[in-house]
RNA sequence: GCACCCGUAGCUCAGCUGGAUAGAGCAUCGGUCUUCUAAACCGAGGGUCGCGCGUUCGAAUCGCGCCGGGCGCACCA
């Protein structure tokens, strides 16, 4: 109906310009939205007010001879408002039809058709594996698991990649650490290094390997003992990410190890950019020129003991993303990498790539308020709360959805006290309980044999109409959210449509009113429970039938 | 000093590719359960959209400059 109207706009004012009443001119682009009150109608344009330079006419009277030639299809009425918006009031025919459609699409309405476009590829957490995931990777995986469940609605194509750093650096001070307490369980007076992991996760890998092994790996030589370490803390560390990721609803199609960058595609990374003349030696190490791309310092690529920076290896990993394919590559990073934007997108460049295909989400910092206190780090291993424990505490549902409720861009104080009440302070229960209030309805209508009818015409209270509404609307909500990155739009039409139902359930009853309107009822609230369960799909929580 | 994010109701936040009287939830106050789940509904109060200047017919929204908070600025990741 929406295209229809704006088709029916264009077509008044081509109509309008070949009486002579408009000079001709290149159309403004029609944009229909939704007005802010609803006695402004179901649709409203500022295309007059757009229009106004073109014309030469003031924007009331474009609306006006807009008006009087726009065809009448489906439109109830148009009127002129406020300083140039036309207000068009639909037929209750066009919206009854509306429902009967989004009714005969069934679970599938709100996914809309393929965009036929390459892949997007959508990269999230990629935490290190050197202990437990924390609320803040919470985040990222919430936002990013329901970022990736929005576009595969909206008709992309998506792969979700997790990036494992296995190599380098902190996966060596992963070793040492289980090292350090694996022979402070043999009896051995060693300290964990300076650089390493503290957390109690590491002195249980070293339990578990002392339980298995005994102190067997105390004669081998501290080289040949680090190794082993390392695979052995390396795959319980993956095993354990794996695992809080999975009871946290997220899933990956792609889990891919930096280990096969090296050496090999992280050297044809660097001759590239040597051979396109943008690698220099200077003190021993190689370094980019990255200032020649925007970024604002030139950066070292090679170290001077000969061994490739993490940005060397991120530069082969983002080169490896697009030989595969992906017409567009999504990152999700913590806020803390923002300076970091700068140096890959230079890096791209440098390599001839496109850095406009890539398009970093960054994911501003989490604290967690717990009865109105911030909960603060643990000094001694620097860790906050676990996201297993959160999980644990609160529920995966609450989490999740708290997580992808806010803006990516502000910072968000998770209030634990908050989301584990239920009660109607608790947004998460709020539009849960509307699902489950209808699956009610649904089991007891089947007890007394009632079914749905598509009497709409019968449906004619306001309460009625506004779910109606919502319901139409919330493809659209679905494009907007996934153009705009933007999952927590979907809480927001998650929580405005059991509002919407709510208010109609106290309204109208279902149960016990004449046969065809009762119907007619409940393939609404039927209609409105799939809305509910598929924006709670994208979000990654559970819709119940009881609760 | 440079880069990024935020600053909107008592609190937490939407709205930001410019548009109508700036919205929601919570909190506060007042109503609503003999009938489908009251984890609900209805109503009321509550605002210099951080400040200033500019662009525009029109600015919470765009630009510039301040102020405040956060987060970074490695041959760490």
């Amino acid at each position: 109906m929406k295209e229809k109207l704006a088709a029916a706009i264009r077509a008044a004012a081509e109509q309008g310009i070949a009486d002579g009443v408009f000079p001709e001119a290149e159309l403004a682009a029609v944009e229909l939205e939704v007005p802010p009150k609803k006695e402004m109608g179901d649709f409203a344009t500022n295309f007059a007010m757009k229009s106004a330079k073109a014309f030469h006419k003031s924007p009331r009277q474009i609306a006006e001879e807009l008006i009087a030639r726009i065809a009448r299809d489906g439109i109830d009425r148009a009127e002129i408002a406020g300083p140039g918006f036309i207000n068009f009031y639909l037929t209750k025919d066009v919206i009854y039809d509306g429902l009967r459609k989004a009714i005969e699409a069934g679970e599938a309405y709100g996914n809309l058709p393929n965009k036929n476009l390459p892949k997007v590829q959508v990269e999230y957490v990629s935490a290190n594996p050197t202990g437990p995931l924390h609320v803040g990777h919470g985040r990222g995986a919430a936002v990013g698991s329901a970022l990736v469940n929005l576009l595969r609605a909206a008709g992309y194509d998506v792969e979700a990649e997790y990036y494992i750093n296995d190599a380098g650096n902190q996966i060596d001070h992963l070793a040492e650490s289980v090292n350090a307490r694996y022979l402070q369980l043999c009896g051995q007076d060693v300290e964990v290094p300076e650089d390493g992991y503290r957390g109690q996760d590491i002195v249980e890998t070293a339990r578990r390997i002392r339980e298995k092994d005994g102190d067997k790996y105390l004669s081998m030589p501290e080289a040949e003992r680090l190794a082993i370490f390392k695979e052995r803390a390396l795959s319980e560390k993956l095993a354990a990410l794996k695992e809080d990721l999975a009871a946290f609803n997220v899933q990956y199609d792609v889990w891919f190890s930096e280990r096969t960058l090296h050496p090999d595609k992280v050297n044809a990374a660097v001759e590239k950019l040597r051979a396109n003349g943008n690698i220099y030696e200077k003190d021993g190490a190689l370094w980019l020129r990255s200032t020649d791309y925007g970024d604002d310092k030139d950066r070292v690529v090679i170290r001077a003991g000969g061994e490739p920076t993490y940005l060397a290896a991120d530069i082969a990993y983002h080169k490896d993303k697009f030989e595969r394919g992906f017409g567009r590559v999504i990152n999700l990073w913590g806020a803390d990498h923002h300076g970091y934007i700068c140096r890959v997108k230079a890096a791209i460049k440098a390599m001839g790539g496109d850095p406009e295909k890539l398009t970093v989400m960054l994911l501003q910092m989490v604290s967690l308020l717990r009865g109105g206190e911030a909960v603060k780090m643990s000094k001694r291993t620097g860790e906050s709360v676990t996201l297993a424990e959160l999980i644990e505490e609160v529920g995966t549902d609450a989490a999740r959805y708290f997580f992808v409720m806010r803006s990516p861009d502000s910072q968000l104080d998770f209030d634990i006290d908050l989301a584990k009440s239920q009660s109607s302070e608790n947004p998460v229960y709020y539009v849960q309980y509307a699902h489950a209030r209808i699956a009610s309805v649904f089991r007891q209508a089947a007890e007394t044999g009632l079914k749905e009818s598509d009497a709409f015409a019968l449906l004619t209270d306001e309460s009625e109409f506004d779910l109606i509404k919502k319901i139409e609307e919330y493809p659209r909500e679905v494009e907007k959210a996934a153009a705009d990155l933007a999952p927590q739009r979907i809480a927001r039409a998650a929580h405005e449509m059991a509002s919407a139902f709510h208010s109609f359930y106290s309204r109208c009853r279902i149960m016990g009113v004449e046969p065809e309107l009762a119907g007619a009822r409940l393939a609404l609230a039927g209609k409105t429970a799939q809305v509910i369960r598929h924006a709670l799909h994208i979000l990654g929580v559970s819709a119940p039938e009881k609760m």
